[in-house]
DNA sequence: CATGAATGAGATTTCATTCAT
DNA sequence: AATGAATGAAATCTCATTCAT
């Protein structure tokens, strides 16, 4: 399934900018993130390509495939991202920030958890897991992140594991727009520094 | 419709326990918090009832009808529980400590942000504001015992919308699983008191 | 079914206008004209009159009972009105005259064909005959008025019964609008007259 | 989706007749002028064409875009028919009566007025256009063919679509039957030319 | 006389999926 | 590599009708 590599010699005279199972991945994941699983059909994606369901099928045999495949891929280039920018050299709380900035900044929001319970009835057990552990390689960067900076002693000793989900968990809190869709802070740089204040400091002195 | 109070005399031959419209909203309830809006259908909702389809439409004009009012009394329900939780005669660490361990022995993790985004293809305008409206009041609960603890002196001055999302987002982190189907800490005991301290002292010391 | 005859004695306090049964034959018949048979539900029926369902079936064992009854009650109506107009003592192109303004005037235009087509698998035959029958009536007024003015030499002889429907046949094209809401003369009054003027004088001179 | 020209080479192994749509497109026209819109089900058009009901989706979206095209398609090959008729070097009378026994001929009696109605509630402003337009289009050739005849002196000054309209609705006599199902003429050949003669004489001399 | 509750049958519509070409 | 045609299964919703009260 994979074709990564590109074709050696001179490409065909009509270079398409990309194949279509990347187009169709590509459409897949948006159009999964803004809606979920179930609200979108293989005919959206199939229209949105310019392609026919048909040709959808071609290269994913069910939906399921699709949105798994869609999924990981998406949690994989995000895993990328979240290292580049913890890896700079800097004080982690400045790598706090940034990362909270990429990820508020993002247009959609990533809600994995509604994703899976969506998908649950409807993936292969083999595909949940799939998923999962796309899931937990994410968490397991930020994880690495505080353990180091606990080695360092930039911070002091603690539970990385919860330190990471309890960092992402805080992120989404950033998203939260009330009735009058009215978000808690009017910018997204303040959101995201109180919020990296908040998860360093915690609620008391 | 509503018919609480027990009628006068000699109860009717059929003195059925709960009225239907009563089983099908709670039978609704537990099925879209177990499974998303759109998974569930109108009749598997009836057949679990014990009644047909036309009886669920009786009661509610739509599927929508019956999700939102599903949604909406399950968080006034919600609401109240918080409010009592939260007026007791407590410092404010203990009584967040029982809010948060109610919530997490709960079997069902409630993904509201999920199920927005799941029904809002589905649901009209209206309905929308109706669950938005829900949810913000139930974060005010949680809002306006952080605002008397600041008067109080108990923690010190700060934004107390921010801190109620801080709270209820780092819920969640308790029902996390990994691949390995494991959570973060092996007991509801510690997994409570642990997301208390670190939401109470924050990352750093 | 009937209960015409006033009760005796003093009426009741609640001397409501209309007996039920008449509201719902009045609405139905309404319902009916505007929006045909099958649009009608039993329920708009029930809603318009401010009663319930069961209350319809109460009165009517069947909706095809409810329009057949519609029907004939309001064909006899107007068998009652065509009756009354072709007796008065004018000469006959008069009496069509009004005939005619009185039918044009009518908010809504009659399609017994087309009642007939569309209610034809959902009505027995007694019914049908019973429609049939009351439509016929109403054809032989117009008939006997044209055999009346034949023999007293008003209009030449001639085949009355394809006279009669000639002219009911004729009032329709009143009803006529284009693609642009255009009837085909601007008012009623020039309607009446330029139809009955063709139906009198023909195409030839 | 119209490829009415032959394939070139050798035809498909399967060499239906008529492709599918054409199929469903008959069968629904038939359907509908038989039935009326309501009574007919998109099942019972897919059973009549030996296809799923799905397969009348693929091709129509809509009960009611099937509907539309099924009386459009079939009012303009109405027209040309008239057309054809009207185009013969012959008196008009002649013309007249051919057009009259191919209406009357003509199996099912097409009320249109009826359609109308029936589909109000049921068709988009577009739609009820399309129809609209179509049915203005069949008058427009019979009020040429009178204001030819006008200007030739062949028949008296007049008002061309009162005329128009006045055959056709006159047409809808012949289809008349009485509670005991017996039409006003016996043949339809004398109906024919009493209609046509009633038409072109009037009733008064 | 009137109603609220309930239902069975059926309508329209959608959609993941297949298959021959 | 891609498609057009077709379908089975299911979803939402409607409605005439019944029945106990």
């Amino acid at each position: 399934m994979q074709q990564e590599h590109r074709p050696l010699g001179r490409p065909r005279q009509d270079h398409k900018e990309k194949p279509t199972k990347n187009v169709i991945l590509d459409v897949a994941t948006r159009l999964f993130l803004e809606q979920g699983y179930q609200v979108v059909s293989m005919d959206d994606v199939a229209k949105k390509c310019g392609v026919t369901k048909a040709t959808v099928y071609y290269y994913y045999k069910t939906k399921a495939d699709l949105f798994t495949d869609a999924m990981v891929q998406m949690m994989i280039r995000i895993r990328k991202r979240i290292f580049d920018i913890l890896s700079a050299d800097k004080p982690l709380k400045d790598r706090l920030l940034e990362f909270a900035k990429a990820h508020l900044q993002a247009t959609v929001d990533i809600d994995l958890k509604g994703f899976m319970k969506e998908a649950k009835t409807s993936l292969s057990k083999d595909q949940l897991q799939q998923m999962k552990e796309a899931e937990d390689k994410m968490y397991e960067v930020l994880e690495q992140a505080l353990i180091n900076a606990m080695e360092k002693g930039d911070i002091p000793q603690g539970h990385p594991k919860l330190g990471a989900h309890a960092f992402v968990s805080l992120l989404t809190v950033g998203n939260y727009k009330d009735s009058d869709q009215k978000p808690i802070f009017p910018s997204i740089d303040e959101m995201t520094e109180q919020i990296v204040d908040f998860y360093w400091n915690g609620l008391a002195k």
